[in-house]
DNA sequence: TCCTTAGTTCAAAAGTTATTGAACAATTGG
DNA sequence: CCAATTGTTCAATAACTTTTGAACTAAGGA
């Protein structure tokens, strides 16, 4: 049981920026980098809409090959493809999430600061 | 007659990565970065498609703030928000650009290489 | 003034993306 | 085995985006 990711090579620019011009997704790579290492299931999300409907737009993101989920019992561990977005397409992640930072109009994770100890 | 532009501060960044999420548009920024300085006239983009199409991505960029639309005679001349954008986003533009440049797939302007000597 | 050039606007059609709920599958724990 | 947990899939719908052609506006030159 494991899921599709696109190889590194076969990432692609306008892919990657519709994939984040989704205000429900920036919020996920937003979470997923201030929590980088830490890998997360679905579940973290659910404050940014259905399971329905974050099971879709994780599935975009994965597709897109912003993030890498892997199978861990009955659980979809999370993760951003930092590495990997470095390689393609270097600085690009990091610009999108420092403005993301200080986007207040983006939805939050948590319903808490991103700041609250965890 | 001048066309209407959000102010620096109202560029919205899920916006903006939508707006380049798109081959044609995404283009059309690779572009217009080369020839950064030089105003541009919509008939410079006819390559990637129909006149009334570019219209619609061009305001499209425009209303997301990536570009700068001027009227001069019959022409806009138009140009990139760089400033703008970098003020807002800072690296964000030129990480696109750098990625934009080695993507074989993105059409080209002018049917031919834009190292071209102008 | 009349014609041309440059670009917009409008309405329709086509295509794509987002959201929902109900049903499903896989794993884990009792 | 049974039930709970986690997440997916499916079909429907709603909402948005892209593309087109025809009609239009505005400026400039002959």
């Amino acid at each position: 049981m494991t899921l599709p990711h696109p190889n590194t090579d076969q990432i692609s620019l306008p892919i990657v920026l519709g994939v984040l011009g989704d205000p429900t997704r920036l919020a996920i790579v937003r979470y997923l980098a201030s929590k980088e290492g830490v890998p997360l299931n679905c579940s973290q999300f659910l404050d940014l809409g259905s399971k329905t409907n974050l099971s879709y737009h994780l599935a975009k993101l994965r597709e897109a090959g912003v993030t890498r989920a892997e199978v861990v019992g009955t659980n979809r561990m999370i993760t951003l493809r930092r590495a990997d977005l470095d390689a393609r397409f270097p600085g690009l992640l990091d610009s999108v999430i420092a403005a993301s930072a200080d986007d207040p109009a983006l939805p939050a994770v948590g319903g808490h600061d991103l700041e609250v100890t965890a």
